[in-house]
DNA sequence: GCTGAGCGC
C-alpha cells in the first residue's frame, strides 16, 4: 500500500521516518521528495508498506502525530502517474 | 543558515 506523508520537518531523513513507520508494520519503502535543483526536502514523501491492515492502522495511528515537531499528515497515495 | 502548499521519475 502506498502512503502518501505531508508535513514532514525539512531535516527529517528517510531512516527516521522509517522507524515511524516500522513501529506499526514491514515498511519496504520510504521515499522523501526534495528539490530536484536546490537538494532540499520539500516535506513531503511516500512510504509503502505490503501488508494492508498495518498500512491502515499506521496511517491512523501516525496521522497528527508529532514528529519533530511537526505534525505529520498520513494519507493513502494518490495512483502515481499514468 | 534560507521555508511550509501539498502527490513521486
Amino acid at each position: 500500500m502506498n502512503i502518501y506523508v505531508a508535513n514532514v520537518n525539512f531535516r527529517a531523513k528517510e531512516e527516521e521516518l522509517r522507524e515511524v513507520f516500522a513501529r506499526y508494520g514491514e515498511v519496504t519503502s520510504v521515499k522523501i521528495m526534495k528539490d530536484r535543483e536546490t537538494n532540499r526536502s520539500r516535506g513531503f514523501g511516500f512510504v509503502e508498506m505490503p501488508n494492508q491492515e498495518q498500512a491502515a492502522a499506521a496511517i491512523q495511528a501516525i496521522n497528527g502525530q508529532e514528529f519533530q515537531q511537526r505534525k505529520l499528515i498520513v494519507k493513502e497515495a494518490l495512483p502515481p502517474r499514468p
